[in-house]
DNA sequence: GCCGTTTTCGGCCCGACTGTTTTCAGTCG
């Protein structure tokens, strides 16, 4: 667990204690104290650093008694309020609080009872039919934390935003397809471009509820009916991800779509504004009194509340409301921005498809340009290409390039996705490098080096002054592997120093850089690009999962270099060094 | 515990559903 984690995890399991001890606005304190510290991950100790307590304070939903603990953290790398808290009651809340249904007041009745401290003690508990009995429980509560127990065991983490958008988009066109339905959405965390799904949240409208609820659960997607009401109805998918629907009549979608696209501290900030003002929001509308102000857009509700609409990508609960209240929200990049895809592999190592296909592909993508990056000698076992197999590479591009024109195939750049050596040093000679159109690095082996050394390592081979790019710069794999130790802030500045742009990765499972990287990033001053790392032509597609990221991150056009046209580009590239190679 | 164009004290988002209740507490989003 990273240090950030670390304090994120105190602040909820205090939140859990004060919710259990009937101190439910401690609790929310507390609750969105843990926000906030996720939501600057980044720059937190940083923050600390340069600013102490004082700088931790203008942190909203941070005050003087959670920056003092803060402090007290990151100086000693414990908190001694929170020491006496675990004595009184030692108890993992947090993990047991991540199983569906079960809440701060249960969690303590089990430990008051029966001494429930952690997953396995509950499962015992379980295993022996002693829940049922609980003041507050009964069989049906026994057997379904039974179920939430075994399908938590099964379940790997939440799958990475690019595997559930297409079963969204699915559901709501099967939802629209139904003759009671006039309009349908999904919302949540899918449609704010969140990294990583937990459930899957979509809106219908329509004059007969339930007769849309009574199709929804017998879709061919669903599992089971975990929950079903006239207006709300939760089901369970047959992946494991769990699908809750919502049904309003249509004049209300706006702010249905409002309340449903969230975050929920974003909604909790939202309907705290209105009440500032005698308004009350809800997913029905802003109202005062009973009198309906708004309901049937997203933008009505924002601009009665003093505010310009954030998109969905910024709504966190955080910074984006200040700027919405001040005019000052950012200029997103538009998703189809990128003009050229900058790491692309082909089956001169471990893609599927040869340079031709991919810039076909990449072509009918509207892309205009494609840099063919295949990887290095050091992964053998993918027959990573030695110097000589690069040149002979280029010639094949160039012929490429001669033969075809950009009506039909992108224009090829000669690029490398060379490994970063354990120590440092490149898997290619510089002479190789410098004969090359874009250099792009990476880190494929000895993942698992200190931060210390990974960074000396990472510092090391960015300030060759053949790279042009650093990719997916943790090297992280949702789901599988845990990102690369690295001391950011250092890679940044080092990046900034030598201009190396920095790749947000848009590979679903690899969504490296994150958004709150590219956030650190743009305010570095550190270009950054959005690749595919395409190993087959229908890989072009996650491109608009990288955007998405970029856009969490508030990232504008400008931001981003593969938005320039291939000549600007070219131009940029060419203040750090020649092109020899280049192929206009 | 946090916060302030009503306020440094007295508020703190809101509605739906389930289960264990006999009018509501707990949980969720």
């Amino acid at each position: 667990m990273s240090t950030i984690d670390m304090l994120q995890h105190i602040l909820f399991e205090f939140s859990v204690y004060e919710a259990a001890h009937n101190a439910p606005y401690k609790a929310r304190a507390y609750q969105s104290a843990a926000e906030t510290v996720s939501q600057h991950a980044d720059d937190l100790e940083t923050l600390w650093k340069a600013q102490g307590i004082k700088g931790l304070k203008e942190l909203p939903g941070i005050g003087t008694a959670i920056a003092e603990k803060i402090d007290e953290f990151f100086r000693t790398g414990r908190i001694a309020s929170y020491r006496t808290m675990k004595q009184a009651f030692p108890v993992d809340s947090a993990r047991l609080s991540t199983l569906e249904g079960l809440g701060p007041k249960h969690i303590f009745t089990l430990w008051q009872k029966l001494k429930i401290k952690n997953l396995s003690d509950l499962e015992h508990a379980l295993q022996h039919k002693k829940i049922a009995q609980l003041p507050g429980f009964g069989e049906a509560s026994q057997a379904r934390l039974a179920r939430a127990l075994h399908l938590k065991r099964a379940a790997s983490g939440r799958p990475a935003l690019g595997f559930i958008l297409p079963i969204a988009e699915e559901l709501v066109a099967h939802l629209t397809r139904l003759p009671d339905v006039t309009r349908s959405a999904y919302g949540g965390s899918i449609r704010r471009r969140q990294e990583t799904v937990g459930d899957i949240d979509l809106i219908a409208t329509s004059n007969h509820p339930i007769r849309v609820m009574e199709a929804f659960v017998h879709f061919p997607e669903v599992d089971s009916v975990i929950e079903q009401g006239p207006t709300r109805t939760l089901v369970r998918l047959h992946n494991g991800l769990d699908a809750d629907l919502r049904v309003v009549p249509d004049q209300v979608f706006g702010a249905t779509l409002l309340y449903f696209t969230g975050s929920k501290q974003h909604n909790i900030l939202l309907r705290e504004r209105a009440l500032k003002r005698g308004y009350t929001l809800n997913e029905y509308g802003l109202f005062k009194g009973k009198k309906l102000l708004a309901c049937a857009h997203e933008e009505e509700i924002y601009t009665r509340l003093g505010l310009d609409m954030p998109p969905p990508e910024l709504r966190v609960g955080g910074e984006e409301l200040l700027a919405a209240e001040h005019h000052a929200l950012p200029d997103l990049l538009p998703y189809g921005s990128v003009r050229g895809d900058l790491q692309v592999q082909t089956n001169w190592t471990d893609g599927s498809d040869s340079i031709e296909q991919m810039a076909r592909a990449a072509r009918t993508n509207r892309l205009s340009y494609m840099a063919v990056t295949d990887h290095t000698k050091a992964l053998t076992f993918i027959h990573g290409l030695h110097e000589r197999e690069v040149t002979k590479q280029g010639k094949e591009i160039d012929r490429l390039n001669k033969k075809y024109t950009i009506k039909t195939h992108a224009r090829l750049l000669h690029g490398t996705e060379c490994d970063i050596l354990r120590d440092g040093t490149l898997d290619l000679n510089n002479a190789t490098l410098s004969a090359l159109d874009w250099v792009g690095v990476s880190v494929h082996t000895s993942l698992e080096l200190e931060a210390t050394d990974m960074t000396k390592r990472i510092v090391k081979a960015l300030s060759n002054p053949n790279i042009d790019c650093f990719f997916h710069p943790t090297s992280r794999r949702i789901g599988r592997r845990e990102p690369c130790a690295m001391d950011m802030d250092e890679v940044l500045a080092t990046a900034k120093k030598f201009r190396v742009a920095l790749e947000i990765d848009a590979t679903p499972d690899r969504s490296d850089l994150n958004d709150l990287h590219v956030r650190s990033a743009i305010r570095a001053g550190v270009p950054l690009v959005i690749d595919s790392d395409a190993h087959s032509p229908d890989h072009f597609r996650f491109l608009n999962f990288g955007e998405g990221i970029a856009r969490r991150g508030w990232a504008t056009k400008t931001d981003i270099m593969n938005t320039k046209t291939l000549t600007q580009l070219r131009a940029w590239l060419e203040k750090k060094r020649p092109r020899p190679q280049w192929t206009a």
